[in-house]
DNA sequence: CCCTTTTGTGCGCTCTGCGCTCAAATGAGC
DNA sequence: GCTCATTTGAGCGCAGAGCGCACAAAAGGG
């Protein structure tokens, strides 16, 4: 007689979503997690969780010490399966890796997810000629960052109000822009540019600069960007030079992208 | 009359462990799934996935495009979650960022999933000295890297043989070692030495360092990594001059692990 | 040492979600 | 365009999975 949260829809798998919702009960400041925190921290009965993380633990996603449990590397493979399936990450590599020689600078792609910018990919120019990659899962605030505001541009502007209305938008930096119809007005102008820069507005000596990546259909599925630093003399002219080489690149992409 | 695959333990959740391995069904060259494909996939029924891809799709975690599903950068949440909670990540990353401008090399972090390292932070020093975090997920064969010898030399033999077995070593380099008890000897190796140097045997001219990473406690709970260039002159002298440094912050971060 | 609070777990009952089933859509062949 | 074959979407009755109560066992607190 307790609980009644969702009225049963027949298609909805109750245990999946509890069980996920666990897992994102680890985080930040949360790396073990006794039954009765995750319980807490999910809303869920203490008996419940506790089936659901010793289920994680069978599986090898979590590891049990004593009454605290702590997730694996295992869990990376979930999020891992999404980068593997949008190849964007392997399809991707051999030309982040010449635009990155060819500008000096690291570049890198990013979806929208929410609010947030995601990172899939990316390749670094590290004065050391051995390529690696090393991608994914960083997160930034998609209102102050360049690929934030091309990739919203993508939507229509009620949407980006709508979105922006639900974000709690910080000034980072003296330069970051917060007000919803300024930050509305700069997406607008993404859209009509194809491009988007941003001067120190997530960090102090940070200038991002981000493109549309768009498939064959023209369909924008993420944004390719890099930065530089504002500190250094001719950064103006440095972005410059950059931008239309970013968006040669973005044309050519487009012809191997799904 | 079909399948019955787990006799019901009564603390495990069917429905979330099905789900889980629907998620690890997308990857590489799957992008989008129909329900059909998830079930061949999962070797469930049609309308078990069907039910778990609608589940994942109202929460968020997949989009339905017609008859496809396709997982949506959401996912990115929950391999973040351990990212997040290992706070290796943001811990470490004033160590790495010092480290690897000593070095001049980029330096990075990995843990052991399986047989595979798996990558949680990094920091590079590209020229430009704005610090950037990119990392996670990204995984190498624990066989072939320094990182991989260093992190099995905290098992015990018989388990880092039984690891081996159930491996396929590939000869990805004419360097690269793949005898099971050549590499027992290298793990070893690797013990008693407090770090492992691969030349070349997981890429031509690549050259991997890694060193232990423990808590105060003395457990070891990652590797700390970096390379080099085989092929530039003086690399024997460089790997030299690097691993010291390395030991040196591997000691310091003892200090700030939990 | 007893009492309070917190945590772990057994167990009966109900409601979830399984997987049969059939219907609808898709498409192949003529 | 029609028929048949195949694939996909859903409804629904039944059974047993898993919910959450309630008790037990620790863990403090005074």
């Amino acid at each position: 007689m307790s609980s009644r949260p969702i009225p049963h829809s027949r298609i909805f798998v109750t245990g999946f979503a509890r069980g996920l919702s666990v897992i994102e009960a680890f985080g930040a400041g949360h790396k073990s997690l006794s039954v009765a925190d995750a319980a807490q921290r999910t809303g869920l009965d203490r008996a419940v969780v506790r089936r659901l993380l010793l289920t994680l633990a069978g599986l090898g996603y979590a590891r049990i010490d004593g009454k605290q449990f702590e997730l694996t590397g295992k869990v990376l493979r979930l999020g891992y399966s999404y980068l593997a399936a949008s190849a964007l990450d392997v399809t991707l590599q051999p030309y982040l890796a010449e635009l990155s020689a060819e500008i000096g600078e690291a570049v890198s792609v990013s979806v929208l997810d929410g609010n947030d910018v995601v990172f899939v990919a990316r390749s670094e120019q590290p004065g050391n000629r051995v390529a690696f990659v090393v991608s994914m899962g960083m997160r930034l605030p998609a209102y102050a960052s360049a690929s934030g505001r091309v990739l919203m541009s993508a939507l229509a502007d009620s949407e980006v109000s709508a979105r922006l209305r639900g974000t709690r938008r910080d000034k980072r930096t003296p330069a970051t822009v917060v007000g919803e119809r300024e930050l509305v007005k700069l997406v607008r102008q993404a859209r009509s540019d194809g491009h988007a820069v941003s001067w120190e507005e997530l960090e102090e000596g940070l200038v991002g600069i981000a493109v549309p990546l768009g498939n064959r259909g023209g369909t924008m599925v993420a944004s390719l960007n890099t930065n530089t630093n504002a500190v250094r003399a001719q950064a103006r002219q440095r972005v410059q030079r950059m931008l239309p080489r970013l968006k040669a690149m973005a044309r050519r992409v487009a012809e191997v992208l799904p």
